[in-house]
DNA sequence: AGCACA
């Protein structure tokens, strides 16, 4: 079949047109580079650079096919070749009239990204460890994730295209920390465009799709009821269903939790109903009881793997419990239920602070939890922003900063002193982060 | 060094 334009393709007299191509560029040629390279001749009113299977091809469109043609008969009677960072372009007529910018919104930076997670084992990972890595950024709005013949991928929206335009550059190309994984999933590498979304629609929270602005969406029956498609654990294991009852353990407990303070923890995400601590396989864990599941999920969500102190100390590990209603038999310093004025009032656990048992020197992560991939997976401990009150509040000197969410809390005061909650929340968790940048990089191998 | 898309 003879081509449309059946004249042969290479020629040395193109018929003239205010659009120019170029080839033989520079690798990475910008726009910049284009408009310098055709400003002496006339208007530059578009470009396009990086065409071509090799990159190094450009088109410069002039306001006037006068000025393409000054372009072209300078350069053809010049000694000195036209040129860019030093690298002979060569010139001539396209045989288009005009460029198309077919920019695609994967070019122009917005506040979404759609992530593709490419490996074998992509789909096993979970929305809560893309929620994880991507918070490192800055707060993450809504993470919704589907299943394209790209493969497996996920649309992050965060509050501008800067923080996003951040998680892109530090995470494009880059796998998935392992210690993020569960052991048996192979590499997940994360390619990452923006998407021209930008905002998306989560109609619930499910193991596909997640609204973080908004603790109260409803819980959609898949993520509850027993359809199996629970997302991966941090272990690997199926997660269970969601419920109002959180199980909560303690690791590295260099410090101890009390009941009081593990309420103060909770309590910052919703009323809670019930606590039940007992000792398992040679460490504290603690059965924490809301009113209702979605509660529990907000909770869940902003507290696994942090630290209820600085340095790493007192990490939890929350799970969803298989209990809906505790059974509270007496209120002591193990259990109390809140919901029970008769039981309750139990002077002797008030007041109580955290005790430091071995008493390790106190340091911080600041940014740094990437940088050490071994252990302490992701602890999000912002560095700035709050601890002066409660240091001042009479806390001893080994954990001077708690939990973030407790900001505007007296840490260690009974619960009944505290100021009102105000938003349960994971919003200040996430956004004083700051950027972990060159922190962040080391276990993103390329 | 030779005409773009996704």
């Amino acid at each position: 079949m003879a081509s449309v334009s059946s004249q042969p393709q290479f020629r040395y007299t193109q018929p003239p047109s205010k659009v120019l191509h170029l080839r033989n560029l520079p690798w990475e040629c910008t726009e910049e580079e284009l408009i310098e390279l055709g400003k002496p001749f006339g208007k530059v009113v578009n470009t396009k650079c990086n065409v071509g299977a090799n990159r190094n091809q450009a088109f410069i469109e002039f306001a006037d096919l006068n000025q393409a043609i000054a372009m072209i008969s300078y350069y053809a009677s010049s000694s000195e070749p036209a040129q860019v960072r030093g690298k002979t372009v060569y010139l001539q007529y396209s045989n288009r009239q005009e460029i198309v910018n077919n920019k695609t919104s994967a070019d122009v930076a917005g506040n979404v990204l759609l992530v593709t997670i490419e490996g074998a084992d992509a789909r096993l990972v979970s929305i809560d460890v893309l929620h994880l890595v991507f918070s490192a950024f800055g707060f993450v709005h809504k993470i919704t994730t589907f299943e394209k013949t790209a493969g497996f991928q996920a649309l992050v929206q965060f509050s501008d295209s800067e923080t996003a335009s951040a998680a892109k550059n530090a995470l494009d190309g880059r796998s998935i920390p392992r210690y993020l994984l569960p052991e048996h999933l192979g590499p997940c590498t994360l390619r990452i465009t923006f998407s021209a979304h930008t905002d998306l629609s989560v109609k619930f929270q499910s193991h596909r799709s997640r609204d973080y602005t908004n603790p109260y969406l409803p819980v959609a029956s898949s993520a509850i009821d027993g359809s199996g498609q629970f997302s991966m654990g941090f272990d690997g294991r199926k997660v269970e269903p969601e419920s109002n009852v959180l199980l909560a353990s303690i690791e590295n407990m260099q410090y101890a939790v009390t009941l009081d303070v593990l309420h103060m923890v909770f309590s910052a995400f919703g009323p809670i109903q019930k606590i039940a601590m007992f000792d398992k396989n040679g460490g504290v864990q603690a059965l924490i009881q809301y009113p209702d599941v979605q509660t529990a999920i907000v909770a869940k969500e902003a507290l696994e793997g942090h630290c209820i102190y600085d340095g790493g100390f007192c990490k939890l590990h929350i799970s969803y419990s298989r209990h809906t209603d505790l059974s509270i038999k007496v209120n002591n310093d193990r259990s109390r239920d809140y919901t029970s004025p008769v039981l309750s009032s139990q002077p002797s656990v008030l007041g109580q602070q955290p005790v430091p048992i071995p008493g390790p020197s106190t340091h911080q992560f600041e940014g740094a939890q990437y940088a050490s991939p071994s252990d302490q997976p992701v602890i999000h401990q912002p560095s700035a922003g709050w601890a002066t009150s409660a240091a001042a509040a009479g806390a001893p000197p080994p954990p001077p900063q708690s939990m973030p969410m407790q900001q505007h809390n007296h840490p260690y005061m009974p619960p009944g002193t505290m100021p009102p909650q105000p938003v349960p929340g994971m919003m200040p968790m996430q956004t004083q982060t700051g950027l972990p940048q060159s922190a962040a990089m080391p276990p993103y191998s390329h």
